[in-house]
Parts: structure tokens; C-alpha cells; sequence
DNA sequence: CGGCACGTTGAAGGGCTTCAAGCTCTGTGG
DNA sequence: CCACAGAGCTTGAAGCCCTTCAACGTGCCG
């Protein structure tokens, strides 16, 4: 018996990730026998910014963000990934440095495929690339979303999207109709996101605070009203 | 004989496109017995933003734009295509519709490929999606470099940016050894390009024309000093 | 319980937008 | 050929959105 045996629950888990839908199971097998699987808890790395681009790597539970690192600190937040997301792997193809660090959110599993054997399988199974080619499409489309909001949207409107988005991803329904955002995300964070400062998104949240739209705790959020929120994004209403 | 017959010379143009590299003649055979080739002239449009896609294009000269629309006739410029560069792919993988257009800036011989022929290929040459990825894959590079520079950067170091980067694509050495840009490039192109006002961009190249930077004429623009546009760029230097 | 990261709030000011008016070049048709 | 329309460009003035700096809360965790 194998010490990384690949269990029924995490072949599951495998199969439903996007890349993998509908591969034959001796393809899982193969993904499984050559890659490892890791802890990295809340505050660590996947992999930094300059680093040899050697691994793809796929989440398979906890939160991990996208930054680059500019000069004087600023960073900027690239993408925000959940369970089943797939990283590393532009880098992987293009690059030979990351050109962005992989930042854990909260404590996650990562399973950690070497660049070789990612390639060997896309090979041998000839729905793989088209299958990358559409997640990546799909970013590539995200990317000039938020390009577009940079360009001619005011600051609370790209707050207001930044957390629609979040909530997309992560939102939790609460009992009392309310949605939370399972995810840590500080006044910093979300400043990161839109591309503004942390003074600016602390006020901006004060004062959709006061209008009852949101409840935003230390390092939470929780939006009341989502409707209005959105209505916001789409610059609907002058608040 | 058939009409749209594959010369010698448009195959050496079809091989030398980054995607159909190192493919067998019969597949650029077929690939040209199933597409296409369109002259749009400057101003019109290879398709819009809204309409299904249902092509793929492939710009065999000239040069296009893509360009989203948002409100208030506030527009976006997100990418600019060359001679051999592939259009629309994004949008006929992962979107039923096009989420932007792309727009001729000068006239411009373009080859479409229906969607479901570019599909075709894509099975028989496994290859072909491997390339695709990563050329793909490098646009995303580039679309976060874009969120990068519009969430930390000056707009002077952005128009700084929008010019060198034009420079690499189109950029064609004059005899006093200035480096003049080969696109039709007004004020508002480089506005859009860079999240900014037509105002500021003009206020911004005078300012460069001053401290002779750069000689910009009416839709046009000569680099005379392109070591000192990249250090304001880098944000090495403050004039 | 004390340190430290996170968060709030105020004040000042600057970079950029917005509005407005006028200029210059280019192409076109009488 | 020239006048004229219109697109592209320049320049000024006003001001606002947002950043920046600074000081002070606040809550969490060792």
C-alpha cells in the first residue's frame, strides 16, 4: 500500500476540478502517483515572485491570492483562488520565473504537480490543453474586465465589484438572509484589489456601513443588502 | 484551379504565425480551403462587441484594435494586434458572444476562420491547443501587467508605458535614428490605452516635446529619446 | 496585559478630470 | 484654388476625488 494512495473521496474531489472533468481514471491515477500533496497554512507561500517556474500547482482546499510586488510595497492583487482553482500553470507554459507570488489566505491543501508531468499528460490526453485553454481564456477575460473598471470607474465602484465578485466565489447564505464572505479579507485586501489605499476603503465601508449595506467586522464582511451593492457596481445610483 | 488558392507566398505568411509554426502543409491546406480573406479598411470593424462569435481571425496585415465600449461613450482600449497576430479566439472558446470589438485602425487584410473548423484543427493537430495556450497565456501576462500599472502607477509613467510598448510592436528606425511609431495614434487612442483624458495626454507629450523627448505631430509619434522614455517608465527619474 | 496589527478619522493638498474656448491641420467640394 | 467644415489638438481655469500623512482607537493573541 502506497503512502499518497489516491482515496476514493480525493479522486472525487480530483475529478470534479474543471481541468479534470471526464479524464479516464488511470490519467487521475498517474496526476496522483507523481505529485505531492501540501500543507501550507495562512500567511505562507505557494511560490514567490522570481522564483524558476517548476510546478503547477492545484488548490485543493483553503484560499490563496495572486500578488506582484511593486516597488515601495505596493502590491497588487492579481486573482483570488478557491478550492479547485489551478495556479502556476501561465507561468508554467510562458515563463521561466513566476512573475506573481502565490499568497496562502487561510490555511489550504495544495497539490503540487512537477511542470514535466503536467506537459506528459497534456499530451497523452489531447482534451487537456483545450480544456486549460478555456480556464485560461476565461482569466484572460476576467483580466480585461478589470482593466476596463481601472480605466474609467470611480473607486467605490470598483469596491462594490470587488466584493460581488468575492461573494461570487465565496459568499455564504446566513440564517438571517445575509451573506458572509468566507474569506479574510482586511480594509488593505480589498484596497489591493480595486487598485486605491486602505484609508479610502475604510471610509467607503463606514459609510455603506451607515446605510445598513454591509457590516464590515475585522478582517469580515457581511453584505445586508446585495441588491444595492450591485447597483452600485453598475453605477445604477448616485449614494 | 480554385479561386482562393494558397500561394507560396501566403503559406510562408500562414507558417510564420506564431500559432501554425511547424505544422504540415496539409493542415495550413486546409485551414486555407476553409477560411476566408477580408480587406477592412481603417475605421471599420472585424466584429462587435455584443455579436455571437462565430470566427476566428487572423490579421494577415495591417492593424486592429480591441476595444470595449462602456457607458457614457467612455472606451477602453485593451489590446493592439500586428500582422500575424490571432483575434477572437477568447471569445469563440469560452464566451457566446464577443465582449468587445475589434476595431481597424489601418486597412487590414484579415483571414476568418469559422469557429468550428479552428475546432476541427485543434482535435486533429494536438499541437495546435498546446500554442494556443500559450500564446494565451502570455496575454494574461500582459493584461496583469496592465492592472499593475493602472493600480500603482502615474498616468505620465502609463502613457510612458503605452508608447514603448507600441514602440516594440510598430516602431520602425528613421534614417536620423529617432524611433517612429507605424499606427495612426491620436491623443484619445492614447488616452484609451492608458485610463486617461485626451487633456492630459496632450498636456503630458507637450511637456515631452519640450525637453524634446519625443516629436508628436497629428496622429503620430516619433520617439527621439527612447532611453529617457524608459526611465520615465520605470519611474527612474523625476521630470 | 501589553504589543501589534488592524481600523478610524481628520486635515491638507495635489494630480487629474472636467468644462470651455479657441486654435490648427486636413480633406473636400464648389 | 480656396474656403469651409470638422476632426484633432492645445491651453486655461476650477475644483473634486482621492491620496498622503498623522494621530489615535480597538480588538486580538501570546
Amino acid at each position: 500500500m502506497r503512502l499518497n494512495m489516491l482515496t476514493d473521496a480525493t479522486r472525487v474531489l480530483l475529478s470534479r476540478i474543471n481541468l479534470f472533468e471526464g479524464l479516464p481514471p488511470e490519467a487521475l491515477d498517474s496526476l496522483w502517483a507523481g505529485s505531492k500533496v501540501r500543507q501550507i497554512n495562512q500567511g505562507g507561500f505557494v511560490f514567490q515572485q522570481g522564483e524558476a517556474a517548476q510546478c503547477v500547482y492545484i488548490l485543493l482546499s483553503g484560499r490563496v491570492r495572486l500578488v506582484q510586488h511593486s516597488a515601495y510595497g505596493k502590491d497588487v492583487t492579481l486573482a483570488t483562488f478557491v478550492e479547485g482553482d489551478l495556479i502556476g500553470l501561465v507561468a508554467a507554459l510562458s515563463e521561466e520565473i513566476y512573475p506573481a507570488s502565490a499568497e496562502v489566505l487561510s490555511d489550504s491543501e495544495i497539490l503540487i504537480t512537477p511542470h514535466e508531468l503536467m506537459w506528459a499528460l497534456m499530451r497523452q490526453y489531447s482534451e487537456l490543453p483545450l480544456r486549460a485553454l478555456m480556464i485560461i481564456a476565461s482569466r484572460l477575460h476576467e483580466a480585461h474586465e478589470r482593466i476596463r473598471e481601472l480605466s474609467v470607474e470611480r473607486v467605490q465602484q470598483r469596491i462594490a465589484r470587488a466584493i460581488v465578485r468575492l461573494a461570487q466565489k465565496t459568499g455564504v447564505k446566513q440564517p438571517d438572509g445575509s451573506l458572509k464572505l468566507d474569506i479574510r479579507l482586511s480594509r488593505q485586501d480589498l484596497a489591493q484589489m480595486t487598485g486605491t489605499t486602505l484609508e479610502t476603503v475604510s471610509r467607503t465601508l463606514t459609510a455603506w456601513e451607515k446605510s445598513e449595506m454591509v457590516e464590515a467586522g475585522r478582517e469580515s464582511l457581511i453584505i445586508l443588502n446585495p441588491h444595492h451593492l450591485m447597483l452600485i457596481a453598475e453605477d445604477l445610483i448616485e449614494p
